[in-house]
DNA sequence: TTGTAATATCGCAATATTACGATAAAAAAT
DNA sequence: ATTTTTTATCGTAATATTGCGATATTACAA
């Protein structure tokens, strides 16, 4: 035991849970800042800006880019990366239809 | 190595991982939507609905209130929980903002 | 071609998560 | 008082993640 029972949850269940898990690191959400606030987009900007081995940069990238968050282009020599709308748009709207609840009057 | 260089990062950045890490599981998906879902929010109803042990169960509960995610409260002989929409919005906020960028022309 | 720069992958050690049976704790029912 | 119900915690095995040095890969440059 140790492995997660993924399949005994929904398709849609383990999708948003795969989007959770790629936000599920401070680097992570530090790249995804990145992205939002820079013009560039490049991977070697990321390297440069956050305390972390380039090898580990490139892992975390890989997470992002297999749960849709973020995709690659080849730019000549480099890579650039940027954000995936759509992807973030489904946890987005999960997140908002969780927050918008009214707790059942029986308590809390 | 091995451990996540938490300290590397800002507040904000942790606070955020850590919510998204609280949502990283199907499991945790599928008790969020439960709570949404249905007027009863007792701990019971949940062992009940998912095909998961209730020692598991009380691990994933114990993690989502870790968070900040939802909050229990006692009702008689049983623990009632319920969201608590100030932690989610934090991260729907983040989200949000993700989600309405636009991509430098530079690439993508 | 040969060299250099930018990313990705491999392999490994340290740590963290997941799942669950067994057991504890606390309140309600008998 | 004893039993039952409900939830939490402990201990442990299986698995996953994190981080990085070393190395591969790929594209551009000279």
């Amino acid at each position: 035991m140790g492995a997660s029972k993924s399949s005994a949850f929904t398709k849609r269940q383990n999708q948003l849970a795969l989007i959770a898990k790629a936000l599920a690191h401070p680097a992570r959400i530090a790249i995804v800042e990145l992205l939002l606030k820079k013009q560039s987009c490049v991977c070697g900007t990321i390297v440069d800006e956050l305390p972390l081995a380039q090898a580990t940069i490139s892992q975390h990238l890989k997470e992002l880019k297999a749960a849709g968050i973020i995709k690659g282009s080849i730019a000549g020599n480099s890579i650039c990366y940027c954000l995936e709308q759509k992807t973030i748009q489904t946890l987005s709207d999960f997140l908002n239809q969780l927050s918008t609840y009214t707790s059942p009057s029986k308590c809390c």
